[in-house]
DNA sequence: TTGTACGCGTTATCAT
DNA sequence: ATGATAACGCGTACAA
């Protein structure tokens, strides 16, 4: 592989000078550029890229921490992260995929990490990951809520959750349900945390008590469990334990999904006998699925872009005011699940 | 951030000994290793993994590029994506992911790429993302079949889609259907290249004629038809065309829901009137579906991990013999949505 | 434009 | 067998 040097000779130039045509960092005569660019590729030369960040001090990668442990991602991640890729991607920055929690077990931690920031998802708490970030002096942005013990406060983009929950249960409550079960996300993720506060909020606005059976968080997806946790808390609530709900509402398209099955299972329909309503689905599996079934939408898309631009703010790429911690809107998508009684 | 001179200095050793606690490339006494990484420790100090990868001209990260243009994954690339994070993350290696087509018109490749290789996605016919790798001599491997003019050859782990295809056909043709549809992939894609010539010989085995309503394919995922083309075809010519189809081949999950939600709107039933079979499907999606829907297991999560095993051979990571096109099995899962005629 | 001193580790060579 | 020394990798940036 040819170097700057080559070129340089080649060219009968001095390595700035080549430099500098690449780089664009300082003007160069029109007919240098050319003998340069004309070497350049007679060579197949390209500046590479590990020196120039050896002293530029920028990779021009940012990190995409993936939830904890998780080898799985519903439609949210998914969009989530197209979405940061192309966004990053305008700004001339690549995504480099991290699962730090895992890799710690092979390779603890020997060397910095590659990456000018961060964006971390899902972030739990105490979340490690973001421990790292900040010993590792690493700019970054959670999408999320941020729970760790000794950051007070971090730069974040994230829906309003306390908001989303009570406007679900309101919107349910006001249908006439009262008998609610909410099959929330992981318990270690700082969003199912929120949630389940604003879930006992809104029953308490409503003089509903909270019981047991109405709260429950979706299994380590290391565990069995997880693939099919929401159909099995179905079958044990709705038909083991006889409870009397009403309405369902379910953490992500594929919990939804589960549920769906279950309350076939059990010869129940929906809306008609059970209200089942999607807090993070799939637009068009939303619509696919029959019913359709009512959702909200988090616009993963927007958080994704507004992550990105968040954290080019703090790395300089972008100038001027944005805010630390931006919520972004959500709103009730009604469809076909959900029916008053 | 301390660097190697500072902990070199405080521990009172020389740079090459501390390098040589961190890389274990050469034995260092009990006492020595204890002091300089207790000093480390207190410095905060860790290895640049720049000036190394400047040295070592290793990155320990590939690259993952996603398919063309695509901004878009399905459950088969989830999957896929997720068993590569996971695979590399065993050999220390990251994932970085690209989109080339895209960057090269915001950054016209003007430097290397920070990988010591990448495996490439749902390669096209004369797919750039391959010409770039060839030129930059990075090592990699397709999933997927290459078929590029200039490259007769290259590394790839892949289904056989011609297997595939015409044991479909058989199915269905076995179960009395003649006049099937086939929702292929996009046209670009070397799999539905080998896919159409796979469903044009099956239905040649069986003397059955080839009409234009039986193959369609996917549009450009940038185009404003993508999100609902399986409706829309289904519409098309079931409805206007009145074509007397008997059972239609999804190329995957999202497009059989449409498909599904088009029959229904048309007013049949699946599979009492029309069969659907799925190609590339999430498993859990396709038992949650009502009917469950008989789809082809082509083990993503399979695909993923062969094809880091074959580039970790090509980098010298793994050492002995693995086959340089290696074909991943995949079979035929019977669930409720194709019905013998 | 050119020359050259960096940046920050690694590794080959030499010394003990 | 370990430790110390110095050259090296490949660009960038700044003074001349």
């Amino acid at each position: 592989m040819a170097k700057i040097d080559d070129v340089a000779r080649l060219a009968k130039v001095s390595k700035g000078t080549v430099s500098n045509v690449f780089s664009q960092k300082r003007p160069t005569s029109k007919e240098v550029t050319e003998r340069v660019m004309s070497v350049s590729r007679k060579l197949n030369y390209v500046p590479n890229h590990i020196a120039r960040s050896l002293v530029t001090k920028k990779t021009m990668a940012i990190g995409l921490t993936i939830p904890h442990g998780s080898f799985f991602f519903n439609a949210f991640h998914t969009q989530f992260i197209n979405a940061v890729i192309l966004e990053a991607s305008y700004y001339g920055y690549r995504v480099l995929l991290d699962m730090i929690p895992l890799q710690k077990v092979k390779t603890p931690f020997l060397s910095s990490y590659p990456i000018d920031g961060a964006v971390v998802m899902s972030p739990t708490t105490d979340d490690e990951r973001i421990d790292l970030m900040h010993l590792g002096q690493i700019p970054f942005v959670t999408v999320g809520k941020v729970m760790n013990a000794n950051i007070d406060h971090a730069a974040s983009v994230d829906n309003d959750n306390m908001k989303i929950i009570t406007s679900i249960c309101n919107y349910l409550i006001d249908k006439g349900h009262r008998n609610l079960m909410f099959l929330n996300a992981n318990e270690l993720m700082t969003v199912s945390i929120v949630r389940t506060a604003g879930f006992i909020q809104a029953m308490h606005d409503h003089q509903i008590e909270v019981e047991p059976h109405m709260i429950h968080h979706k299994p380590a997806i290391l565990s069995n469990e997880y693939m099919d946790y929401g159909y099995a808390e179905t079958i044990r609530v709705l038909g083991k334990l006889k409870k009397q709900v009403t309405a369902i509402i379910a953490d992500d398209d594929r919990t939804a999904f589960s549920v769906l099955n279950a309350i076939k299972d059990l010869g129940l329909r929906v809306p008609e006998d059970i209200s089942l309503f999607v807090i993070c689905g799939d637009l068009s599996m939303m619509v696919q699925s029959n019913p359709s079934l009512s959702s909200m939408d988090l616009q993963p898309s927007e958080l994704g872009i507004q992550s990105v631009r968040l954290l080019m703010h703090k790395l300089d790429v972008l100038k001027g005011d944005f805010p630390e911690n931006k919520i972004i809107d959500s709103k009730i998508i009604e469809r076909d699940s959900c029916s008053t009684i």
